[in-house]
DNA sequence: GGTCGAGTCCCACTGAATGGAACCATTCCT
DNA sequence: AGGAATGGTTCCATTCAGTGGGACTCGACC
């Protein structure tokens, strides 16, 4: 029984807020920083954290404290990416030699997309997405593709949450972007001009699980000077395509 | 005041259990696996799952639970995994051009070593080694590589655990695995000849850190029939070099 | 209908987690 | 050197969160 805007409490949100802490970890935190950054008070922290370094999810040098390997190792065994990842690495590639363009790989959580995979291309604009990083539903090509599948409840959570613009170009009005998702799901393409990044524009498409639900999303990204995303429709979707044949040919009983 | 071999008990001691649980998730566990896998009862296992999937850390379909989104998201911010990666992958594909065999980059810990990267090559056999796998220090050349490194502490605390024969090329006497270890240590490289898998040889060398230890250590390896490590020693022992090179100026301030 | 297995819920009991305060150890002033 | 700020750990009385046995529900199977 606590808390201002969350609820649960107890070791594990204690443990959750700890591992959290480290999304950005400027290169090992403190324990006063931790304590600052979780809200908890130092003593706990300390105890907390010589209990997760003693089963390694934190590692500690000095004062120094990172997340630690096991965190790593039972990362890989997440369902979700794993599946994904193995189908859509050889996909990725091929698509990303067709465009010359960055290719990327999301799975929808909320109102974010988080990023499975991700495929530089050295002949475009350098991408900074990380692989496990978080980027806006409504702002990315890639985000739009996925929630177009959603269905309508779940589009309105997405809207709730307010659509905060990061360029100019992002879309920050909740009809012009259900109106979209329409179109979207139609035409099987989501284009997104220099909405997420001044300079940076895309086409995504998204990977439908055989239940019709979107499994996750493919992108091909870069310059948006003279960016056409008409010019990547046909390559964008086969990739989703074929990503989503692969899936369901990876998914023996699916049910 | 519990367990077994183990110690620490609480909360956090059981969270952990329960997502240990899943190194062989195959295809999802339910409540009542997990109380069997854990030897905890089915209530708290049940009352922790919820608190889990609550936390994203777990997902649940129906029965089947699976390890969620948000440990592979924490996965990918573990300091050592991610720096390493982003140093090596375009030493290791350069390495895997210069040799057409399957290049592994991986961090001991303890016995095992983690594996961190992993980059087939069609034209060899298939490694089943998976990111995030475990693979024994003293039956892979990868292994041997970090050991060669390591103080005689840790090297002792490696044989302690006793030499497994995976095939019967295995080491299994201590002494000859000391022995290995300092002309390892002198010459650069280690060999694994059919020690692992029956078919498969390798060779490798440690990636040191600017303290001489090693940071990890990277392997070249492919079908038996023909394997000439020396033929490896040169790319494979430039290739550790250059990534303790990239790693030591992507280090800033070290120390 | 009866039985079995999976999962959830309830709730009285208790020991594990808590956190303020005192205590070290470093580092940084001046 | 003295002194003060910062980072971290340890103690310990208090209490509250987690526990787990058992009752209960739901569905499948015979």
């Amino acid at each position: 029984m606590r808390d201002a805007d969350g609820d649960a409490v107890g070791v594990l949100d204690r443990m959750t807020r700890i591992l959290e802490a480290f999304d950005q970890d400027d290169g090992g935190l403190g324990i006063s920083e931790l304590a600052l950054r979780t809200g908890l008070p130092k003593s706990t922290v300390s105890r907390l954290v010589g209990t997760l370094v003693r089963g390694r999810y934190l590692e500690r040098d000095g004062r120094r404290i990172h997340l630690g390997l096991r965190v790593f190792e039972l990362g890989q065994l997440a369902q979700q990416p794993r599946e994904l990842r193995a189908a859509a690495l050889p996909v990725m590639a091929e698509l990303r030699s067709q465009t010359g363009l960055n290719v990327l790989l999301a799975i929808r959580d909320g109102r974010d997309m988080v990023c499975i995979a991700v495929m530089r291309d050295r002949s475009t604009a350098p991408t900074r997405v990380r692989t496990g990083g978080r980027l806006p539903v409504h702002a990315t090509a890639l985000g739009k593709a996925a929630l177009s599948q959603a269905s309508s409840a779940e589009v309105e959570d997405v809207l709730s949450g307010g659509l905060k613009a990061l360029t100019p170009h992002t879309i920050t009005d909740p009809a012009e972007l259900r109106r979209q998702l329409i179109d979207i799901r139609h035409g099987g393409l989501a284009e997104g001009l220099r909405e997420f990044a001044p300079d940076v524009s895309c086409a995504a498409a998204a990977v439908l699980a055989p239940d019709g639900s979107a499994a996750g999303a493919v992108s091909v990204s870069g310059r948006a000077d003279g960016f056409d995303a008409g010019h990547f429709r046909i390559p964008t979707r086969a990739a989703a395509a074929r990503l989503a044949h692969r899936l369901a040919a990876a998914t023996p009983v699916l049910r």
